[in-house]
RNA sequence: GUCCCCAUCGUCUAGCCUGGCCUAGGACGCCGGCCUUUCAAGCCGGCAACACGGGUUCAAAUCCCGUUGGGGACGCCA
C-alpha cells in the first residue's frame, strides 16, 4: 500500500478561519491515523489578493492548534514557471486553447444568460477559432470534454455523476501569465503525489473539472472526500456576521486549542456518543465512514462548554502558564505587587471549576494577584454596611493571632463570631467575600483567606471597614 | 435559471449501508430539583426529533420514487 499522502492548500487572503481549521484537521488527522504525510501548500497564485501576512496568521493559526506538518509550507508563487510549462504543453497537444474574450465581455454575457435565465457557463467561441499566437492579452483555457459522463467517488457522499455537458472550458493561464486555481492544484497534487484531496463541500462542483484535467496531463488521479460546510446559525454560511470566524479571536477570547480542536473534530465526525477526545484517541479512531455527509451549524455554547471541560481537566500548571498572558492584558505585573501563596498555580484549582474562558478566569483570578483589589462598588453598597462593620471588624481583629493560617484555624474563629453576633453563615461570607475580593462571587470563602494570606486578608478588612465609615 | 449535495430533538449527533433489539440513545442549551458561605461545578429529573407523500415488505428512521425544504457551485477567486 502506498503511503497516504494528504495536503491543506489555503489562499493566504485572510485569517484562517474555523472552516480552514476544520478542513486542515481532517487532513491531518486523515495522514497521521495512516501513518502519511501531511503538507502545507499555499495557493497565492492570485497575486492581488494574496499576502505573506495572511500567510503567518495561517501558520500561526495551525501552530496554535497543534496542528504539524510534515512539508512545506510550499508557496504556488514559486512555482509557476512549471504552471507555464504544463500550460504550454496542453496547448501543443491540443487540449487548450487561446481566448482572446475579455473579462468584461464575459461578464457582461454572464449577466445576459442570467437574465435569460439561460446557463452561466463559457459560450466557448474561441473554442475552435485555433488562435495560435494572440497578439492582444489572451487567456488559455482548458477544452473540456463535452460528451460523457465524469464519475468522482467521494469518501464521504459516495458516487457522483457529471454531465460533461455541463462543463466549462475553464481558464486555465491568466492574460496576465499566471495560472489559475484549477490548473494549479491539479499539477500540484499530482506532483506532490497527494493520494486523497480532502477539502470543503463548496469544491465538489471543481472535481469533475479537475479530474480531466488530471487524465489530459496523464496524472492518476487521487482521491476525494468533500467535508460538509459549516453553517452559521441561521444555517446560512458561516461568516462574520454570526460571531467569531477566525481561530485568532477564539485565541483571544480564552479558548485552549483542544478545546476548539475538540469541538471541530466534532463538527461532522463522530465516535459513537463519545464527545471528549484526547488527540491521541482522535488519530485512533478517525475514519471516514463517520463523516457526516450534511451541513453542520457552529454552536458557540457547546464549543464554551467543551472548553470549561478542559480547563476543569487540565493540569494546574499548563493553564497557568495559557492563563498569563490573560492576567498580564487585565494588567497583572509578573514581578507584581503581590504574590499569592504559591503563584498563580495556586490560585488556578480554586477556579477553573467555575471559568468557561480564559479570559473569565483571569479576570477572576486578579484580586489574588494584585493589590488594591478592584471594588465593585454595587456589591459595597449592598454587602457592606454599618450593620455587618462590627462582626466584620470584630473578625479581623480576631484573625491577627490565627498561626497557622488555614481553614481550620479559621473556621472556629468564624464560628464563634457567627454565634454571638447571631448570624447565618450566609450573612457574614457574602460581606466577608466582597471585603476579601471587591465581588460577590469568589471560591469558598476559607480557601479565599488562604490564598490572600493573613496580612492581605487583615489589610482589605481594614480597608473595608473604612469603606463602611466613609 | 442550470448543475451538484443534503434532510433524526433548537443545535451537534447515535441508529441507516447489513429493515425487526427504536414506545428513537447521547451531548450542548433550556426548565425544575438536590447540594450550598456566593458564583460556578457536580448530581437527579424534565421538555424536545425520524420534513412530507407514495411505494416495497409480515415489519421502514432504516430500502426505492416523488415533493418540499436547506446548502453549495456556476469568476482571468481559491
Amino acid at each position: 500500500m502506498t503511503e497516504v499522502r494528504v495536503r491543506f492548500a489555503p489562499s493566504p487572503t485572510g485569517h484562517l478561519h474555523v472552516g480552514g481549521l476544520r478542513t486542515a484537521l481532517f487532513n491531518w488527522l486523515f495522514a497521521r491515523r495512516h501513518g502519511g504525510k501531511f503538507i502545507l501548500r499555499i495557493e497565492d497564485t492570485d497575486r492581488d489578493r494574496s499576502t505573506d501576512a495572511a500567510i503567518e496568521a495561517i501558520v500561526n493559526g495551525l501552530r496554535w492548534a497543534g496542528l504539524d506538518w510534515d512539508e512545506g509550507p510550499h508557496r504556488q508563487s514559486e512555482r509557476l514557471e512549471l504552471y507555464r510549462e504544463k500550460a504550454r504543453e496542453l496547448f501543443e497537444r491540443g487540449r487548450a486553447y487561446w481566448c482572446v474574450c475579455t473579462p468584461e465581455e464575459l461578464e457582461t454575457r454572464r449577466k445576459e444568460a442570467q437574465a435569460k435565465g439561460e446557463s452561466l457557463k463559457y459560450d466557448g467561441r474561441c473554442r475552435e477559432r485555433g488562435l495560435t499566437a494572440p497578439a492582444e492579452p489572451a487567456a488559455l483555457r482548458f477544452r473540456s470534454p463535452q460528451e460523457g459522463q465524469t464519475v468522482v467517488e467521494d469518501l464521504i457522499k459516495g458516487t457522483i455523476t457529471f454531465d460533461n455537458a455541463v462543463l466549462d472550458d475553464l481558464i486555465i493561464l491568466r492574460s496576465n501569465g499566471y495560472p489559475t486555481y484549477n490548473l494549479s492544484v491539479v499539477i500540484d497534487d499530482a506532483l506532490m503525489g497527494i493520494t486523497h484531496v480532502i477539502r470543503g463541500d463548496d469544491h465538489v462542483n471543481n472535481a469533475p473539472r479537475q479530474v480531466p484535467l488530471f487524465e489530459a496531463l496523464e496524472y492518476p488521479v487521487p482521491k476525494f472526500a468533500h467535508l460538509p460546510m459549516i453553517l452559521g446559525s441561521d444555517k446560512s454560511r458561516l461568516s462574520k456576521r454570526h460571531g467569531a470566524t477566525s481561530v485568532l479571536a477564539y485565541q483571544e477570547m480564552g479558548y485552549l486549542p483542544q478545546a476548539l480542536v475538540n469541538y471541530l473534530v466534532r463538527l461532522g465526525w463522530s465516535h459513537g456518543d463519545q464527545e471528549i477526545f484526547s488527540i491521541r484517541d482522535m488519530i485512533d479512531k478517525f475514519a471516514f465512514d463517520h463523516v457526516q455527509s450534511s451541513a453542520a451549524v457552529f454552536n458557540p455554547e457547546k464549543l464554551q462548554w467543551l472548553n470549561a471541560e478542559y480547563i476543569k481537566q487540565g493540569e494546574s500548571r499548563r493553564i497557568a502558564e495559557l492563563l498569563l498572558p490573560f492576567l498580564e492584558q487585565q494588567g497583572y505585573d509578573r514581578d507584581g505587587l503581590v504574590h499569592p501563596r504559591g503563584g498563580i498555580e495556586a490560585v488556578v484549582p480554586h477556579l477553573r471549576e467555575r471559568a468557561k474562558t480564559l479570559v473569565e478566569m483571569a479576570d477572576w483570578t486578579m484580586p489574588y494577584l494584585t493589590e488594591p483589589v478592584a471594588m465593585d462598588e454595587a456589591a459595597a453598597g449592598k454587602f457592606l454596611t454599618p450593620a455587618i462593620a462590627p462582626s466584620l471588624n470584630k473578625f479581623a481583629e480576631r484573625v491577627k493571632t490565627v498561626e497557622p493560617f488555614t481553614k481550620e484555624t479559621l473556621d472556629p474563629v468564624l464560628q464563634t463570631i457567627l454565634e454571638e453576633d447571631h448570624l447565618k453563615m450566609g450573612k457574614f461570607a457574602q460581606p466577608l467575600r466582597v471585603a476579601l475580593t471587591g465581588r460577590t462571587f469568589s471560591p469558598g470563602i476559607y480557601e479565599v483567606m488562604e490564598l490572600l494570606g493573613k496580612d492581605l486578608t487583615i489589610k482589605r478588612l481594614e480597608r473595608a471597614l473604612n469603606h463602611i465609615g466613609s
